[in-house]
DNA sequence: AATGTGCACAACCGCCACGGC
DNA sequence: TGCCGTGGCGGTTGTGCACAT
């Protein structure tokens, strides 16, 4: 699709742009087999041709696990306001506090409403007199925000966008938080106890168990979120046998369905029966990795007819799984992997690729 | 029905911090 | 102690889509 600005990747020959569904399943399983303890690394070994830079970015904002999609509820949003107004555009530091969110997603939900919300509560409050009903508009903005995003982004934003990012004063031109000198806080800051103070919907929120954290965007750590991997281990893995015309297959892709038996470029989907045959303890890959596929397009009825178009507009297979995955270890990983693997022992699962 | 407009999203860039040598 | 490599963060941007006209 070639969202954003031009590629870093394109002097070196990488792919670039949007992320094909194919490129996703090859990145989430080899992340999940031996973790990313070098990102810069990690495409050539995984048969990626992207940078490390992007497959870190890909893997932290789309494809991590531990990733909570859809509309952010309202007391995500309450706290992101909070939060923002505490620490200012330290997005990560934000994400942290959200579990299942990210700092980007998080950037693009505070640049597209929530600041043009808050803005006008900022207003508001430096008008105590203002009318009740002015309140009563900000409030139906507010309940617009939180439905599905298609009617929420229209009504808010259009009326709101005149305060805000027309009028140049962008946020992230590094500006500080009115509330709160950020110079003074340290890194160590407990921003919990800053947002308990006064706040009841973060406190919930806050006294929610927070994820182990370790898959957090700002405290992202191989070990952590993967468990070590030694380099030896990567060196050796995966053995990503990558034929000429399966990369030309992914430069191109877009076209035809691929024939079935043509490699890597090919990943099926895992098939239910796998689903089934997951133990209990494995059911969070599992529907992972099943959610994962459906939102790649790769998940669907075993038919080779039903190749169907993925959500970015290509092809997608959806055929049989042991028709496809004969000697491509990414594929033979998704007929067997995940419901075999879940995440945090996916390092000691050797028997996955194999 | 066609066209215009604005928004949401995903991706990229550049800079900075940190750790290893 | 300085240099280099890598990871991480924040800002920016282009495209696709939905809605309005």
């Amino acid at each position: 699709m070639g969202r954003g600005r031009a590629p870093c990747c394109a002097k070196v020959g990488l792919n670039r742009g949007s992320w094909t569904p194919q490129e996703d399943m090859r990145l989430v399983a080899y992340i999940q087999k031996h973790g990313h303890a070098n990102w810069r690394a990690l495409p050539k070994q995984a048969g990626l041709l992207r940078c490390g830079k992007s497959c870190r970015l890909r893997w932290i904002n789309y494809l991590r696990p531990d990733l909570k999609r859809g509309n952010f509820t309202a007391e995500e949003e309450e706290t992101i306001i909070k939060l923002h107004g505490l620490l200012g555009n330290k997005w990560s530091k934000i994400a942290s506090c959200l579990p299942g969110r990210t700092d980007n997603e998080i950037k693009n939900v505070w640049n597209t409403h929530l600041k043009k919300r808050a803005s006008q509560r900022e207003q508001q409050q430096q008008k105590p007199g203002a009318t009740k009903s002015k309140d009563k508009a900000v409030d139906t903005s507010d309940a617009d925000t939180h439905s599905p995003s298609s009617s929420a982004s229209s009504s808010s934003t259009t009326t709101a966008n005149n305060n805000g990012s027309s009028s140049g004063e962008q946020c992230g031109t590094s500006r500080e938080p009115e509330t709160v000198d950020v110079s003074l806080l340290e890194p160590e800051i407990d921003i919990a106890d800053m947002l308990l103070v006064d706040d009841a919907p973060t406190e919930a929120l806050l006294a929610a168990p927070m994820p182990p954290s370790p898959c957090s965007s700002s405290s992202l750590t191989t070990t952590a979120c993967i468990g070590a991997v030694s380099d030896d281990e990567l060196l050796d893995l995966p053995e990503i046998d990558i034929e000429p015309e399966i990369w030309s297959i992914i430069d191109g892709y877009g076209g035809a369905p691929v024939a079935a038996g043509a490699g890597d470029a090919t990943v099926p989907c895992t098939t239910t029966a796998n689903a089934a045959s997951a133990s209990p303890g494995e059911e969070g890959a599992e529907w992972w990795v099943e959610n994962l596929e459906k939102e790649l397009g790769l998940w669907g009825p075993m038919d080779e007819s039903l190749a169907h178009p993925g959500p970015l507009g290509q092809v997608c297979y959806a055929g049989p799984l042991t028709e496809l995955t004969d000697g491509d270890p990414v594929s033979t990983y998704f007929q067997s992997g995940p419901t075999a693997s879940p995440l945090p022992e996916i390092a000691s699962s050797s028997a996955v690729l194999s």
